[in-house]
RNA sequence: GGGCGAUUAACUCAGUUGGUUCAGAGUGCCUCCUUUACACGGAGGAAGUCGGGGGUUCGAGUCCCUCAUUGCCCA
């Protein structure tokens, strides 16, 4: 059988995936071994799958793959959420192109449609974390719509709001004109804008006098109640009790004198708009004033305006500009950059509007979710994400969950009688409560709340209501699998999601609901730009898994991948990944390519064998422990360089057979070996090509995926030490061999003159890959030869031509400089008092250890200069 | 405006309680090599005042202060 030359991806992932599949290994139920679970973070329902999906998902898959080595029932529980406001927006878009308006719609048509759309559209991204390698149990895949699911969220809101942690009330809320429904403060993202201040002369009633204010909204002015000043600017003393008229529209307001406005400010005179402010409608609250509420649900003005009704905000602001600078009331505008808070979700600005909403208290849940994570009970990796964390819980406020929305769950709240209302998990057992306070209710009078909830109220369930553990708190699965291991995410939803989860976890399971919080970086772009659909500057991750593989793009991103590091997304990563999947497979070519014969085992292949074990051993000690401190990409490098520095640079060209011979058995076997436990080691990064190799090199039924974790040995770390000079003689012969231009398969021979003990075990090894004849050791220095040293120890080259003294000499020179100066820096610790006084034992010991070793050193080069000096 | 981080080679990052020659890794770059696993490769090499300044200490990339730059979160 001959195999390529390159790995070739495409013909190999499917065949696996679906072998995987088939065999059923990402499938969990409860049974007598340890659980080991992940819950995705749902992707959005309407998405596709973008960086930050791959770097996610690929980190949970690594981890699933390894505790499934390790023994562990994993379990990956995949699903999507149902991103009210983004699918909405989808499905009234689609509906739009074939010409039906949602307005048009009962709500179940509405919904039918949706549900239609997402049964076409919803699984896309769950398909393509197949392509990914993704190691989720579908048949556990979830939606936060599916009725059990839906469910949860409706005994969740009912029971907090019997616990009286839920309420309804009007309050100053974020408006999305765009989606048209309420928004949680989490969905506001502030943004610095370049906008302008207008500087507006209002007449004061009564008098010549004029009162400029300075705002960046002058459509609002049609809806002032008010001008406040500071009661101690001298400068306004005089208006107590005077009025103002709002220019246009010419409504006559009050002065009032309040200590919130800033004097330094603008003009220190600030116009107050009670229904489009929320700092204005405290002040409107306090003094008693109207509230007029100028604007329409989509951003258009409305009625109560009086003027430019019908026409969107924004134009009028240009409008009402031009027609104040017309009639003189303009009196200057200048630049100026202002926060403006956007939507999350359709990234128009936000309206601050007042409206009825329902609101969840959050006080109560703060402080075990705090706690916990405080204490460490919950621990955040990397763990500076504590901080936000903290920050947020302690400034916390209430959550306001109702969206105006079809696409959701609907509010549980049944109305009657114009404003009084129940909460129940039914209409009928609404109705029951509802004709406890009034017994001729019927159910035809009960009218349900129109709104719905927050996909966030569902979300935060997830790890629970997976397992359907609010509905059946005691069903095996919840108590099996419940709390989860770990959580890995992005730190842009630590507030909206992995917070509000352990709220949950608190609340419902009175426990954590995961152990470990993963928070991965952002994807950037080259310029340091957040990856973003709208900025079209994110690779389609399915199209660089055709040309890198699946493998390749999973190395490709890990490698750069810290926790919580943002990492500038480089296509060149994942070339290194393709380079390095390619790397493995020609190792496996070369050792496939061997002859096996029954002949004795050279001395040199037993020392490889020997050495590699020791290495491996170590390795995997310091890969299990990057994973244990979720150093990911650190655990990944140190698998990359055993593989690609120890194995295929270093040990397989030293039991590589001399061309066209065959290699023995017994290191055949052991090389064999080794190789499997990389590919176990490299598994979880590279399940597709690990499987196709751990195939290629023996039929067989076992697959790799379920294969052992591969365990350390004791570790001889002498043996380590002693390739360590094994190898820099190697590298020195071959740099001479450079230098004096001889080639590789010339042989020549090396004499040493050992100044300090050496083991001499692996010298076959220095004769096979220095192609030295044999090594004789000497007394004396050989006169006339190329020399190196490696610690005291003197190597030397005779030579065929001429030796370059002056070169040799200068060489030499440059040492005993770097040694003296090395020996003075030790003898300056040593020879101060405070330092042998201060410093440990261990650390004084090891500078008289540097200091003998550097005095040795510095008698053999000098010994050199100097024979070389007579000649 | 408030808070939290970051600043180490051209790039992306390690560097644990201050103590081995501690200044590292990978990539990139430069030189040489198409040698019989792999040019998606091999063998070498150059490259940093550890952001600036001050301090503590026998000793600071590491601790403290300060300034600068920058990112994120919150208002």
């Amino acid at each position: 059988m001959s195999i390529p030359k390159s790995y070739n991806p495409s013909t190999t992932e499917d065949k696996w995936y679906a072998h995987w599949m088939e065999k059923g290994y990402f499938n969990s139920t409860p049974d007598e071994r340890e659980a080991y679970t992940i819950v995705i973070p749902p992707p959005n329902v309407t998405g596709v799958l973008h960086m930050g999906h791959m770097l996610n998902n690929t980190l949970q898959d690594v981890m699933i793959r390894r505790a499934r080595m390790q023994g562990f029932n994993t379990c990956w529980v995949p699903g999507t959420d149902h991103a009210s406001i983004a699918t909405e927006a989808k499905v009234v878009e689609q509906l739009a192109s074939v010409g039906i308006e949602k307005n048009d719609l009962t709500r179940q048509e509405f919904l039918s449609h949706a549900f239609k759309w997402k049964d076409k559209h919803g699984g896309i991204i769950l398909e393509q974390l197949k392509k990914l390698g993704a190691s989720c149990d579908w048949d556990r895949t979830k939606f936060t719509m599916d009725d059990d699911m839906s469910e949860s969220v409706i005994k969740v809101f009912v029971d907090l709001y019997n616990k009286g942690l839920i309420y309804r009330g009007v309050r100053m809320v974020n408006w999305d004109p765009s989606a048209q429904t309420a928004l949680s403060d989490e969905e506001v993202m502030h943004k610095e804008v370049n906008s302008k201040l207008y500087h507006i002369q209002y007449d004061i009633e009564g008098s010549n006098e004029k009162l400029t204010i300075a705002t960046t909204r002058p459509e609002t002015i049609l809806g002032d109640s008010a001008i406040c000043v500071n009661p101690n600017d001298e400068r306004y003393s005089h208006l107590k009790g005077k009025k103002t008229i709002v220019p246009l529209v010419n409504r006559v307001v009050p002065i009032i004198f309040d200590e919130y406005v800033d004097m330094e400010f603008g003009t220190g005179a600030l116009k107050i708009t009670p229904a489009h402010d929320i700092n204005d409608y405290k002040l409107g609250d306090k003094h008693g004033l109207e509230s007029i509420d100028i604007l329409n649900d989509d951003g258009t003005l409305s009625e109560e305006a009086e003027l430019y009704i019908g026409k969107d905000r924004f134009v009028v602001r240009e409008e009402i500009a031009a027609d104040l600078k017309a009639k003189g009331y303009l009196v200057k505008t200048q630049e100026y950059q202002n926060k403006v808070g956007f939507s999350e979700r359709t990234d128009v600005v936000i309206e601050p509007k007042l409206s009825m909403q329902w609101f969840c208290k959050m006080e109560e849940f703060s402080k075990p979710a705090l706690e916990h994570v405080m204490n460490d009970d919950i621990q955040f990796y990397p763990p500076k994400f504590k901080n936000t964390y903290r920050h947020w819980m302690e400034n916390i406020k209430d959550w306001c969950v109702s969206r105006q929305l079809w696409w959701g769950q609907q509010i549980p709240a049944y109305f009657y009688e114009g404003n009084k209302y129940v909460v129940a998990e039914s209409k009928e057992e609404a109705l029951i409560l509802a004709q406890k306070e009034k017994s001729d209710v019927t159910l035809a009078d009960l009218r349900q709340d129109e709104d719905v909830l927050d996909t966030w109220f569902s979300s935060w369930l997830w790890p629970i209501s997976v397992f359907d553990g609010i509905r059946n708190p005691e069903n095996e699965e919840i108590n099996y699998y419940y709390p989860t291991n770990e959580l890995i995410t992005g730190p842009d939803i630590i507030f909206f999601w992995v917070a509000r989860m352990i709220m949950a976890g608190y609340e419902y399971r009175q426990e954590l609901p995961f152990k470990k919080v993963y928070l991965t970086g952002l994807v950037r772009d080259e310029q340091g730009r957040k990856m973003s659909k709208t900025l079209g500057n994110s690779p389609d991750p399915i199209e660089l898994i055709k040309i890198y593989g699946a493998d390749g793009v999973r190395v490709g991103m890990l490698l750069c991948a810290p926790a919580g590091n943002d990492l500038p997304f480089d296509e060149g990563l994942c070339e290194q990944g393709r380079n390095f999947s390619n790397k493995i497979w020609n190792a496996l070519r070369l050792i496939k390519g061997w002859e096996v014969a029954d002949i004795d085992q050279p001395e040199s292949a037993i020392q490889a064998v020997n050495w590699f074990e020791n290495k491996i051993s170590k390795s995997i000690t310091e890969i299990d422990e990057s994973y244990s401190k979720y150093r990911i990409s650190e655990a990944l490098m140190s698998t990359y360089k055993l593989v690609w520095n120890d194995f295929c640079s270093w040990y397989l060209e030293m039991v590589k057979p001399a061309y066209e011979t065959p290699i023995d058995s017994i290191t055949h076997q052991k090389t064999i070996e080794n190789l499997e436990k990389l590919l176990k080691l490299l598994h979880p990064f590279m399940p597709f090509l690990s499987e196709e190799i751990w195939h290629l090199i023996d039929d067989r039924e076992n697959d790799i995926i379920v294969s052992d974790w591969p365990k350390s040995d004791k570790v001889d770390e002498i043996i380590l030490d002693d390739f360590d000079i094994v190898s820099e003689v190697i590298s020195s012969i071959r740099n001479f061999k450079k230098q004096k231009q001889i080639p590789n398969k010339e042989q020549i021979s090396l004499f040493v003159k050992l100044n300090e003990s050496h083991c001499k075990n692996m010298d076959p090894i220095i004769c096979k890959l220095g192609n030295i004849e044999k090594i004789e050791y000497t007394e004396k220095e050989i006169e006339g030869s190329f020399s190196f040293r490696v610690n005291s120890n003197e190597y030397f080259i005779p030579l065929y031509g001429n030796v370059d003294l002056e070169a040799e000499l200068e060489k030499l020179q440059r040492e005993l400089d770097y040694t003296n100066g090395f020996l003075k820096s030790v003898n300056g610790k040593l020879n101060n008092e405070n330092f042998v006084k201060g410093a440990p034992e261990q650390v004084v010991t090891n500078e008289k250890k540097k200091q003998a070793d550097a005095l040795q050193k510095i008698e053999v080069l000098e010994k050199q200069i100097s024979s070389i000096q007579n000649v």
